[in-house]
DNA sequence: CCTGGAACTAGACGTTGACTAGTTTCTAGA
DNA sequence: TCTAGAAACTAGTCAACGTCTAGTTCCAGG
């Protein structure tokens, strides 16, 4: 009859893909483990198979949205390839728009883990954000963007810069025009500031 | 004989106190209600005089918490006050001093509220932050380190960066160490490109 | 075929936030 | 000084949750 096979078959994509949804919509606190196997039909149990407690969820959710993070960035820097500046304010503007569109889920990326860092699934995810925007700016060395300073340190700042605008976003400390404003003057300031040494 | 007086006389205090212990030696997830109360020698119940529920608990901290980093701000900065490259210098690094002493609070500050944003205690604390940041802005702008752009802007900006930093520390993506050094190339480029458009 | 393990069920336990009704204490006004 | 009435607190209850355990069903490799 098969009903309802004893195996979900597809268990750990669903709860994933309707935690996401949850954190969208309702955040962190909504988030229960027992509320998305009713959803997915499965006993309370059942997640337990997939992820070993509700913090390894949390972290699987982080690790998504740090892929997902860098493909957009990367998806929009590659539109503009012509222009370093251009390149740099798509890619900010993708940033913002992520943490626009999923304000939970980037509190949750960013969230500081008391004692032990991020796990090793995590921090290599959020490695590959930094690799994308390491990409970035090294195309923009390669175009002479900037003089025989730092990459890596330059990186890091854009990244932070970045990082700092969307998380005013996402506490509502700015609205989302203020953000495009600010990412504006971040961009030109570190364009300006980064050639000005010669 | 008074020996438990039935009025505790300083709950809220010291409920708030130890909060913040809880929060900064074990982080959000080990903070409850009940174990405050146990640990202040009241029923599980009594917090709910002073706090209407969980979130009103943490809406409290974050609003002591943005009051601290302020003040905290404000003090380093004006032991600095003949330089202001030194002011941003020291303000900056006060900055992330306070993230990683405390980062679970940074953390609650900055937490993205689905729906409406934070509250009203909550908002109008924020901004005594960001108002210490322009005060040390608009000192600079009256010992000529800027032009005529528009100090708001250049005040988020360097509101945003911080912030940043502090969030790449607290979420271990960066070390102590690396911290400082960002500081010092995001308050370089800062100035630079600040004052490089006369 | 069969056996071991992965996926899942079902029940239980302790803890928590929230609500309610009732009690004690403080305080302000007549 | 006496007395409401509010504020602070107690005690009990409830549903929900995360976690654990024991047992069941299914599948895949030997």
């Amino acid at each position: 009859m098969s009903h309802r096979p004893f195996h979900h078959g597809n268990l750990r994509a669903v709860l994933l893909e309707r935690a996401e949804a949850v954190l969208r919509e309702r955040g962190i606190d909504a988030l229960s483990l027992r509320e998305l196997a009713r959803e997915a039909g499965v006993s309370h149990g059942a997640p337990r198979s997939h992820f070993a407690d509700r913090n390894a969820l949390l972290d699987a959710l982080a690790e998504r949205g740090f892929v997902r993070l860098a493909d957009e960035i990367r998806e929009a820097a590659s539109r503009a390839r012509e222009d370093h500046a251009r390149t740099l304010r798509a890619a900010a503007s993708a940033y913002v728009r992520f943490a626009v569109r999923e304000p939970a889920l980037l509190d949750l990326m960013f969230t500081a883990k008391v004692e032990d860092g991020p796990s090793e699934a995590v921090r290599s995810a959020s490695e590959r954000l930094f690799a994308t925007m390491a990409e970035i700016m090294n195309a923009g060395v390669e175009a002479g963007a900037y003089d025989a300073c730092d990459v890596g340190r330059l990186t890091l700042l854009l990244s932070a810069t970045v990082q700092g605008i969307a998380a005013l976003v996402t506490s509502r400390r700015i609205t989302t025009p203020q953000s495009e404003a600010l990412i504006d003057d971040a961009i030109t300031l570190f364009l300006s500031g980064a050639s000005a040494e010669r």
